[in-house]
DNA sequence: TTGTAGGCGTTATCAA
DNA sequence: TTGATAACGCCTACAA
């Protein structure tokens, strides 16, 4: 039903051999020829069929993000940045953005894994969310199927990353805490088997280390990246009998769910309980008060991952592999005395 | 380099007329053959190749949605929720979902949907952010490419749609504000082009009739559904000589900005001012106060709008076009009397 | 500068 | 129950 290259072809008493290459600009084609064929394409409304073209060019000109949903319908508050970024830069390389939905570690995600490498039905994958030992990397890294993800797992191999330094940056947040007097810090953290967890944790537990503070067992507690998980979290330790003055989390997430807790507990956050996420998520700065947290560029670190991505399908020399994106420290009342205007 | 039909074929010495047979599951394959080709072509990674089955079926398996990302990189707070139900759905229906973003009126907006039409990428598509006037509708009617939209554009024409009737919801969110006393009562809305803001704002005009109330044009600001150019509408109301004792917004990005503003201010939202939005995004309910709302099931909205589009896919009798979703009416902090715990 | 022809990997038609 | 064969629409040696 849709108009071929043979239809444009046809009207112009021209073989598709010579319709095919005016529309691709080559060089060794009239100029009058190329202006016709680029006309009468446009006037037809020729568009090449996407299939064809990808069958046989054995490529799909698509990139995929198989986006990691929890239960129900959970799913990161930044991924519409995120989402965003591989979209925008996607389509300034001439690329599509396949996206697909899927329980961690489920089969549904393994066959979509397949469906996509296997078929071709993507030239290379986004992939966050990392896990400690996670076999999305293994199974593409043995593949030699091109990928890039956000932060490494443990696994060895060489493959391209953007990553934030989770450790470094959540020590600088928690020698912020320090450096404002706070002594009893408390840490709400998300399922082990996250690289996230692992780096924040870490962060934290350095910063006490280096500070010469106390590890308090019954200070670190265990969410699940969930504003219901922080709020839960919280409400355990502010009832302890000596608690916290101030509550890091793993996120901003976890960090609105404790802010939340505070105020049912009628407790000023701020002067007294001080409170810092990690993110920077769309609605962090308009919580009440303000939250502290580690500003990620979102939206450019999806560009540097699709730029990383793009290089590696066209087989061009890595050149830098692991990139480190600078985060940001924003400061807000969340952890600061009480601010009255 | 995959392997392919032929691969599995030639290992079994069956033609590859067998092996698609089987594989899709006819029933004129012996069992025996059947088992045996499946658990050939599972050992030995097998995955029909897409394009070529594209091409040969004339369809592609995927829906498209091409996301109306304006500037840099604003998008929907609800996008995560969007798509995660797009996803969901598409994939309990074999579908892929392919993403893009593009400015919305863009040229490469329109290029991307001749791409994705002409070319064939995907077999339907999914359209938010209605216009009065939409292009879109127009273009994809007129070439009888299969749709379907949240909301409706004010164009002519029979194709599906999943509604929330902002008309009547607004204004039943308006008479919780009248009923609470509220006389004096601002609306900031968005772009005038908009299909929300038209109903929207129709709702808040016909509330007040309703009641009896004076339009006042000086309460009625206009935004851009962003929590910045809410908080520049309030700071705008709430230095007039004699300022509105409510405000309701055409969305919660919007409210969000405005409780920061009355916050600057020192105004204490809920006692001194009452605060409203529509959409119910993540994050509503974290606000400080916490904020009133009309929550939109927007997981249920994109499943059921996947749902429809893939029978309008298969040609199915289209049964209900136009489906109306009832949100909810939550009343929160924002607009009650000060309650403190 | 243009045209001919082969094949990318499948599925579907028809015959065996 | 299975196999040979012809498209699907495009790109690209190679020939003219």
């Amino acid at each position: 039903m849709p108009v071929t290259i043979r239809d444009v072809a046809k009207r112009l008493n021209l073989s598709i051999t010579t319709v095919s290459r005016a529309m691709d600009g080559y060089y060794d084609v009239a100029e009058e020829t190329q202006r016709l064929v680029n006309q009468t394409a446009q006037e037809m409304g020729y568009v090449p069929n996407q299939a064809a073209r990808q069958l046989r060019r054995q490529r799909s000109d698509t990139i995929g993000y198989l986006l990691p949903s929890d239960t129900p319908h959970f799913s990161d508050p930044y991924v519409a940045e995120l989402v965003a970024g591989l979209g925008d830069q996607a389509s300034e390389h001439g690329y599509d953005l396949l996206v697909a939905t899927a329980q961690p570690g489920s089969t549904a995600e393994q066959r979509a894994y397949e469906r996509w490498t296997h078929g071709r039905k993507v030239d290379g994958l986004i992939i966050t969310r990392l896990r400690l030992q996670d076999w999305r990397v293994q199974y593409l890294l043995q593949m030699g199927f091109p990928f890039v993800t956000k932060e490494r797992s443990d696994d060895p191999g060489d493959y391209p990353s953007v990553e934030v330094d989770g450790k470094r940056w959540f020590r600088l947040l928690m020698e912020h805490l320090i450096a404002l007097g706070h002594r009893r810090i408390a840490y709400i953290g998300a399922s082990a088997e996250l690289k996230i967890q692992s780096d924040r944790s870490t962060g934290y537990r350095q910063a006490l280390e280096a500070e010469g503070l106390p590890l308090i067992p019954e200070l670190i507690q265990t969410g699940n990246l969930s504003a219901e998980s922080g709020y839960q979290a919280a409400q355990r330790l502010l009832t302890l009998p000596n608690p916290p003055t101030a509550i890091a989390c793993v996120d901003d997430m976890t960090a609105t769910g404790v802010l939340h807790a505070a105020h049912d507990h009628g407790i000023e956050v701020g002067s007294d309980l001080a409170v810092a996420g990690f993110d920077g998520i769309l609605g962090s700065e308009y919580t009440q008060p303000p939250l502290t947290t580690v500003n990620q560029p979102v939206y450019q670190i999806a560009r540097r991952m699709v730029e990383l991505l793009i290089h590696r399908i066209h087989g061009e020399s890595p050149g830098q592999q692991q990139i480190f994106i600078e985060p940001e420290l924003v400061i807000r009342q969340s952890t600061q005395g009480r601010n009255k205007n």
